[in-house]
DNA sequence: TTGTTTAATTGATACCGTGTCAATAAAATA
DNA sequence: TATTTTATTGACACGGTATCAATTAAACAA
């Protein structure tokens, strides 16, 4: 029962992890991503993959997760804020986070599975804004799924598109629609 | 110069698309689909693919164009009945249309290029839908491009979803969020 | 520091899908 | 019916996958 996990472990998982996304933001053909190609970018044996992912898919599922990860701590930070108050701050802290990882999270968002977990988070997002609206009067007359379902189709265009508009902005946009 | 098509190229042409997707429907894993497998579903020899597609990714889009095309007949169909005087009328038989072929446009919606063609359709729609209301002096407050990416974010839920709500009570909840 | 344990590398392997080809069979056309 | 075009067949080289045993290198514990 070891205790602590292996250097050498921690280190390959990094340098597979830091391949498989500087492969993706370089917009490398989905397609022809191939264990090959993520193994030369990580200068390790191709063997070596094998050591500690299933598939590509596996190493994908892990990198989501840490990403998601890194999303959720940024988020948590900002509901604690001056602005935590208006209902609508968390969809500031969560479009900046976007807005800085703007590449990343473009072509991340055509997995399927990312997309429903960022859905989930940007529900939550909503559901927290939808009872602060309720408390003040004001609810929405549309379930917040399909509000959610909305932010989430806004946020991918606005990524596809390069980012045009700050995240203030765009949140002033999507709050505008919701009056 | 051959004045008709051969009917054999026809046929075999069909077959290939009506394979892909059959295939697609049964949310064949994308990343495991070969030539082989299409082939097989089409009831054709693998090398006879060759002869009239370069790859998948060809065959793919040349069956896109032919379900959009199905698609623009439809809505062509619904700018000259009655309710076109109505803005949103051509948002009900584009919904109406996707939810005909729900288990199609669920899977197909996940391909990007398809996304953006969708994504263009609606565009077109909400266009027209938001010279209708400026003509009654009731504009939208965002621009035609964020409004036609939320209405695509819904769509997709919708069809992930399994199409929760009919087409019309749908368009109810788009529309209401633009009152 | 040394011996033990664990991880990474190397070279080999069988397997599968790709894309292309020449030869042949089958179907359409005039 | 003769000619043209398409589809089939079996073969091929190529490249990526997933796994293996043997070896080298690094980490850890005493």
């Amino acid at each position: 029962m070891s205790r602590k996990i292996d250097p050498r472990i921690k280190r390959t998982k990094r340098l597979f992890k830091d391949a498989l996304i500087s492969l993706i933001q370089e917009n490398y053909d989905k397609s022809k991503l191939t264990v090959q190609t993520i193994a030369e970018r990580a200068e390790l044996n191709r063997a070596t993959f094998y050591l500690h992912y299933r598939d590509i898919d596996d190493l994908m599922e892990q990198t989501i997760n840490e990403i998601l990860e890194e999303l959720h701590e940024t988020m948590k930070g900002s509901s604690e804020d001056a602005h935590s108050q208006k209902g609508s701050s968390r969809l500031v802290s969560f479009l900046e986070h976007f807005y800085r990882n703007a590449g990343l999270y473009k072509v991340m968002l055509e997995n399927k599975e990312f997309r429903k977990r960022v859905f989930a988070i940007l529900l939550d997002i909503v559901t927290y804004w939808s009872d602060y609206r309720k408390m003040k009067g004001r609810s929405f007359n549309v379930p917040n799924e399909i509000v959610a379902a909305s932010v989430l189709g806004i946020v991918s265009w606005w990524l596809e598109e390069g980012t045009p508009y700050s995240p203030t902005y765009l949140t002033n946009f999507i709050v505008e629609r919701f009056k």
